[in-house]
DNA sequence: TTGACTAGACCGACTGGTTGGTATACATTC
DNA sequence: GAATGTATACCAACCAGTCGGTCTAGTCAA
């Protein structure tokens, strides 16, 4: 007897075989058609379940988004000493980044090839960009203090931190996919690591 | 009088306008049409002068390249001392970056287009990473050196630190991208400077 | 219990426009 | 008069999107 949650609805199928294809090959590269065959459906149940390629990237955007989200939460955020929250936090990210970004970040991929031609899509992207960013600069507020503490004129301040390790978590994508070579994410993020523990330290 | 150097000719403008509209809207959205009409040029001259869409692609990244390559040299080459080179190559980097990156980077877009798509444009594109990395590396070995000696822990070697330079860089631009605020570059590579300061500090 | 009816899930052939690429004729220059 | 360069009409393949239709599970009156 199946439910709903173990039965695969063909909508379900479509949003999985076009994660994995517009992760792979980026937005315009991916067809339809390619996304119809990746989920074994009939193109008249694409647009039964979206009203078009458009409609369905933004369905994608936001499943992702929400994986992301409910990911990157975890036990760091039970910690009550705001800086061993932000070694928690870099700690857990390090575990769950093959998980999330094995195959790429849709964040990403749309920001390079969307940006320009689907205001509506670089709009949702920039806003979650932005969510991850208040997000992360709230975990890093009492590092850029401690920081600024220590070396005030080498200090960044949180919202610099966010932006620096949302944008080294980004580019390191970038240089797994050009290289083929997975690995730059992790030592991107140790990177990023080491750099914290140099603030406090 | 027009000498070879200030008469565009039909190849050159097809390179300028190709540049132009992947850097905008990324390689598989640019058509050969739009190239042709931003060029004001046939089509029969762009058959004429590229075999293929993919050919013309290999030329503009070619180019990209050669340009970030001038522009990239400067007159910290000439400074003996090692840890003052590393940071003029930093200050000159902020001094060329809005003319380099002001509009993209052609590597960081093509990584992302054509990397599953495009083997021999991929190749390409992570033999110019490579290139750029060593140059960092190579820069960048003499902060490693002193940050090893005064913090052995959390030391970067100079390859992670050219990684961590490049990567940032390129996901600036992607951030700069998604949310239409072209300072994230500049930010960036301030928070690229603050870090290395702190190492050698 | 059954049979008429309905609504939503799903199908695949089709369309009109666009794509990268070609053929061929014309112009310019040496 | 060749080589080089430019122009345009054209093509087959491919694209997103449409449309008429089938199938199935559920509803409800009799």
């Amino acid at each position: 007897m199946p439910t709903a949650t173990t039965r695969a609805t063909a909508r379900d199928k479509l949003l999985d075989g076009a994660r994995k294809l517009m992760l792979a090959k980026g937005y315009p590269a991916t067809t339809v058609d390619d996304i119809c065959a990746e989920a074994g459906v009939s193109k008249g149940s694409f647009y039964h379940f979206f009203g078009s390629k458009e409609e369905l990237g933004i369905a994608v955007l936001e499943s992702f988004a929400r994986q992301a989200a409910r990911v990157l939460r975890g036990p760091y955020l039970e910690v009550s000493d705001p800086i061993e929250r932000a070694r928690g936090y870099l700690r857990h990210v390090d575990a769950v980044a093959e998980g999330l970004w094995r195959d790429g970040c849709l964040l990403g991929n749309f920001a390079v090839d969307l940006a320009e031609t689907h205001p509506e899509i670089r709009d949702r992207v920039a806003g979650q960009f932005e969510r991850l960013r208040s997000l992360a600069a709230d975990l890093f507020r009492a590092v850029a203090q401690r920081a600024r503490e220590r070396r005030p004129q080498t200090a960044p301040s949180a919202e610099d931190l966010a932006d620096h390790h949302i944008a080294l978590i980004e580019g390191s994508i970038l240089l797994a996919r050009a290289s083929g070579d997975w690995s730059h994410v992790a030592r991107g993020l140790e990177s990023f690591r080491r750099y914290v523990e140099t603030l406090i330290a």
